[in-house]
DNA sequence: CCCTGATTCGC
DNA sequence: GCGAATCAGG
C-alpha cells in the first residue's frame, strides 16, 4: 500500500502521540506491518523515541578487541561472519547449556486463562464461565484468526441454503447446554 | 513467550 | 522509497 498524505498523517499523528509501532500499524489496516511502520517513520525523520534497546548502556565489555568503525549510531549489527573471536580472552568458555526444556515429574497442564489470552492464542472456551476449570483452548490461533484450525473449522462454518440446513442439526458449541 | 524500537539491505 | 529480516533489550 502507498504512503498517501493521509497515512502518513496517521502515522505521525500517532507516533508522536506516543503510540507503538504496532498499535499505529494496526490502526493503519491490513498490509501494514509494525516494520513498515517503523521503517516509514525513521524516513520521515521522525525519530526519537524511547526506545527499550537504546538506553543500553555502555560499557566497555572486552575492549581490547578493537572496532575500527566505532562510529556506530546505535546497535551495531554484527555479520556472525566477520566476527572473529579474541584469542586471549575467555579462558573457561562454557559450550552454551541449552535450556532443556525439562518437564519433570509434576508440571501442570497449565490452562489457559482469561489472562493468557492474546492475539495468538486460540480463544476457544473450553468448559463454562464460572466453573473452577473454566479455560480457554490455548494452542496456537491461526494467523489474524481469533481460533486454532481445529476451532475455525467448527466456528466458520459456510452458510448453507436453509432448506439444507434444517436436519443435520449444528454441531455442540462450547457453553450450549442440553 | 510476548513485546519494544533500530538498523540493514535487497528489491 | 519500501519493509522483511534481523538485532538487541525488556
Amino acid at each position: 500500500m502507498a504512503w498517501t498524505d493521509e497515512r502518513i498523517e496517521t502515522l505521525r499523528k500517532g507516533w508522536e502521540g506516543g503510540k507503538t509501532a504496532s498499535q499505529i500499524a494496526e490502526e493503519l489496516g491490513e498490509g501494514v506491518s509494525r516494520n513498515a511502520v517503523i521503517g516509514k517513520a525513521h524516513r520521515l525523520g521522525l525519530q526519537a523515541r524511547p526506545s527499550p534497546v537504546k538506553g543500553g548502556e555502555g560499557e566497555a565489555v572486552e575492549a581490547v578487541a578493537a572496532a575500527p568503525a566505532a562510529k556506530s549510531p546505535a546497535a551495531p549489527r554484527a555479520k556472525p561472519e566477520a566476527v572473529e573471536a579474541p584469542v586471549l580472552a575467555a579462558p573457561v568458555e562454557k559450550p552454551a547449556p541449552r535450556r532443556a526444556t525439562k518437564v519433570v515429574a509434576n508440571s501442570k497442564p497449565a490452562k489457559t486463562t482469561l489472562l493468557d489470552l492474546s492475539e495468538r492464542v486460540c480463544k476457544w472456551p473450553i468448559g463454562h464461565p464460572g466453573e473452577p476449570d473454566f479455560h480457554f483452548c490455548g494452542q496456537p490461533s491461526k494467523p489474524s484468526f481469533p481460533y486454532c484450525e481445529e476451532h475455525c473449522l467448527v466456528a466458520y462454518q459456510a452458510q448453507l441454503p436453509r432448506r439444507d440446513r434444517s436436519r443435520p442439526p449444528p454441531p455442540m458449541m462450547p457453553g450450549m447446554r442440553r
